[in-house]
DNA sequence: ATTTGCGTTAGAGCGCGCTCGAAGTCCTAG
DNA sequence: CTAGGACTTCGAGCGCGCTCTAACGCAAAT
């Protein structure tokens, strides 16, 4: 009863899900920055490589300055800007969108809109994820409960296969 | 504080989470599969396509049958093999795993306690995309109540930059 | 008889998101 | 003076998971 229990009660946590925010700031983007980062610590931050924040600013995504040996410098700004991204990434929005994304805050307060709408979307796709993923946990756990788990013979081809339900 | 109560809510559920299963049979694997299906069927029952079908066979996930024509004719066992190999590639399980899980599975009984382990750290990978998921979510959630999202300068460069904790 | 349609095979190609290599610059420590 | 190490740019390469093409077979419908 624990597996359904468990399907329903995440579920029904993702009915609910109206937004507010508020002590979670730091959780989004915030929590200490530093007002200048080399590119080693920011990956390290980010747990990225040097090679990927290279090919963020590449696509477009971050705008990084530079000192007067030519290094990279991040500023706060920038580092948020990351942590936003990766965040993003994780969740599964495409380096495409969130290069279109990043087009519209560089282009001004009047893509706020659009901006807002792909967001919902992007809400949308998480949220549809998580159903999916809670399903497969689901599954998984059945399997785990059941036997070693027969992959498609299911019931392993024994002679009683009636069981439960 | 609604959003601080779906993190709080999702992550108890996925706390608990100790399965039982009994009931969500068909919700696994089960739930009517006919005797043999061509492979147009099973792509349309599975929404995967007939390539990627094929593409399964070569890669060794399952065996398929042929009819006289040599066309393949998928039994129901191919069938839930199937189900069960789209749940997991689903939920993250790379075609690697799989080919291994589905070795063992064809190895025999006493390969159950590997493929059991298997499970049960497929099951923690899950989790672990259930939060990451679930935080990104809390993140969304509030970049759309805050404004259209400012991806980086987060809090506007506005003068105002404290608000709550 | 031929067209339509669904299937077959082997193998090439593709989009994504990195990831790495090569060659060079600059600074610091020994 | 030299070696090491962290950085730079540019561009090529890679692993994954499909996805598609080409050439062909068979069978029912027209």
């Amino acid at each position: 009863m624990a597996t359904e229990d468990l399907m329903t009660k995440v579920l029904d946590a993702l009915g609910d899900a109206q937004p507010t925010a508020e002590a979670i700031h730091d959780l989004t983007d915030l929590a200490e920055v530093p007002s200048s980062m080399t590119i080693a610590e920011v990956a390290d931050r980010l747990a990225l490589s040097a090679h990927t924040l290279r090919y963020y600013e590449r696509a477009g995504l971050v705008t990084v300055a530079r000192d007067s040996q030519g290094h990279r410098v991040y500023d706060a700004g920038a580092v948020r800007r990351l942590v936003f991204l990766t965040r993003m990434r994780l969740s599964g929005m495409s380096m495409r969108e969130l290069q279109h994304y990043i087009e519209l805050v560089d282009a001004g307060e009047h893509t706020v809109p659009e901006r807002t709408a792909m967001l919902a979307e992007h809400r949308a796709t998480i949220i549809r994820r998580l159903r999916e993923l809670t399903l497969s946990l689901v599954a998984v756990d059945y399997k785990i409960a059941t036997y070693g788990g027969a992959a498609g013979s299911d019931v392993e081809r024994g002679p009683s296969r009636d069981a439960a339900a």
